[in-house]
DNA sequence: ATGCTGACGTCGC
DNA sequence: CGCGACGCCAGCA
């Protein structure tokens, strides 16, 4: 059989990790995929991201960005804007698509889970 | 199976 | 983090 992490249940992971992510913060593709295990795939992350809008219960997917901390994703939102906005009335600083004080807002799973 | 694409990351320049 | 190249996994023609 397949690994776990590398087939669907892999993607109820991605979720489980992404609703963990608490409000006025972010974390990113790369951090979720190392925690998960996956490490090199991040792009993996990003398309199981693709499938969060149809997901119950609902994935703050506008809480996860790429490494730069840039709403790389904010095209796939209805409409693109909801992202920036749903982060700014979180509290998080975004300027043309991007956070600011990242390495602040930035929530590592790995490390804010693992104390 | 093969080739291309994609919400990414790392390395090199 | 400006740009290019390669690697990574999953989905689709």
């Amino acid at each position: 059989m397949k690994d776990p992490r590398l087939s669907a249940d892999f993607f109820e992971n991605v979720y489980a990790v992404v609703r963990l992510v608490p409000s006025g913060r972010a974390t990113s593709y790369g951090a979720i995929a190392r925690y998960l295990g996956i490490g090199s795939s991040a792009r993996t992350v990003g398309w199981a991201m693709n499938a969060s809008h149809a997901v119950i219960p609902p994935v703050p997917a506008h809480r996860v960005v790429n490494r730069l901390g840039m709403l790389s994703g904010k095209a796939h939102f209805h409409p693109p804007e909801a992202m920036q906005q749903r982060l700014l009335e979180e509290g998080v600083e975004v300027i043309n698509d991007e956070i600011q004080n990242w390495n602040r807002v930035f929530w590592d799973p790995a490390q804010e889970l693992s104390v």
